[in-house]
DNA sequence: TTTAAAAGTGACCTATCGGTCATATTTTTG
DNA sequence: CAAAAATATGACCGATAGGTCACTTTTAAA
């Protein structure tokens, strides 16, 4: 990798977490800067202005989420256990497996109205995240783990929606009760829907 | 009403949608001049500073949404009819009940891990929503509408959990699909539950 | 109707924002 | 190793942010 590439990186990797924590209007280039310990004319070598280290900040916190994602999921043997892995991956919200809580809801709502660039690679995200919940059920059915009748894309949606609202209520209430909830609701109905 | 509470209100009504929907952080005063075509000066007369709007028209967006939501619930004579109504009120979000989306979610995700008076109101605001339809299912179960062992407390959180992750989902896709699959399963879930 | 208090105005203040650029340094390449 | 290209610096820029204040106008009470 070519240093100009390393730095580029490098910057990415220290705005991620601000961008995610505070929020893309909230963060101003000094936050940048200061966790960087680079100069201002350095970022904007790297990057055209803020928006575009914004995209990519963005791009990365998803990046993140997705590819430790697939790779606990990656681990499990059989669908049940990939759909137990995927729940207990954001099983603590207070905790979250990206700095900030997820991505998906802390980008998504402040770009709703404001930002189409973001909003959009959010819900590719989304999309994503849901899919490879319908893709483990789907796998389930065939592999005669889950019932065959279990309609695998509306299940991918519904278990994200949980998990986002269970995310956010835990992190405003401060404790994850209402995640475990969340999670003891999901599994009764994997177990409903298993073999 | 006194012309200064007049006033103060006037400004609460035009700042709340502006609020809601650009986020706080991004919300200049010069918004809210320009919304209500009053002076910089005045806005202080009448507000110590843009954190005190801010709070107030969380405050304002919050009972909107409350009071609302308990008038259409307050229509239905049966639990059941109550949850339906509930559900029904937040049946789209691409044309939400209140301007900008759910605040509960707008407000929520930007105060996260920058603003514990707005995150602290959003809890409450949460536990609030929560409780109407917790208070249902008790009603509803007392009445012998729905099944005695049914968890009112767990449902409440589910509920809310969904209609927020669906909520979210419609939103970012621009159609409320989501949206659809996720009151379709809580239907399904009152109907199991019903007697 | 007088008058004191409240409300409204807009110029002005300082701080900070995103962004530029001439210059210096480092890295890469011929 | 020398020259060219890429990278890094920080002073500087105009715009805009939140906020103040002396002053005018309106309101309401005596």
């Amino acid at each position: 990798m070519a240093k100009g590439e390393e730095t580029r990186q490098f910057i990415i990797e220290k705005a991620a977490p601000i961008f995610n924590t505070k929020g893309i209007a909230a963060t101003a280039m000094s936050d940048i800067m200061e966790a960087t310990k680079l100069s201002k004319g350095s970022m904007y070598v790297h990057f055209e202005n803020k928006e575009v280290l914004a995209c990519a900040a963005v791009d990365h916190n998803m990046k993140i989420l997705g590819t430790k994602l697939q790779s606990v999921i990656g681990k499990s043997k059989t669908a049940k256990e990939g759909l137990m892995a995927y729940i207990e991956f954001f099983n603590n919200p207070l905790n979250p497996p990206v700095v900030g809580g997820c991505p998906l809801l802390n980008f998504g709502t402040e770009a709703d109205d404001t930002n189409p660039i973001v909003k959009e690679k959010v819900n590719k995200g989304i999309k994503f995240s849901q899919q490879l919940v319908s893709d483990l059920i789907t796998k389930g059915i065939s592999n005669g783990e889950f019932k065959p009748e279990w309609n695998a894309d509306e299940f991918g949606t519904v278990l994200f929606a949980m998990m986002e609202g269970g995310h956010l209520m835990s992190r405003m209430s401060g404790n994850n009760s209402q995640m475990k909830v969340i999670i003891k609701a999901l599994h009764a109905t994997i177990e409903q829907n298993s073999l």
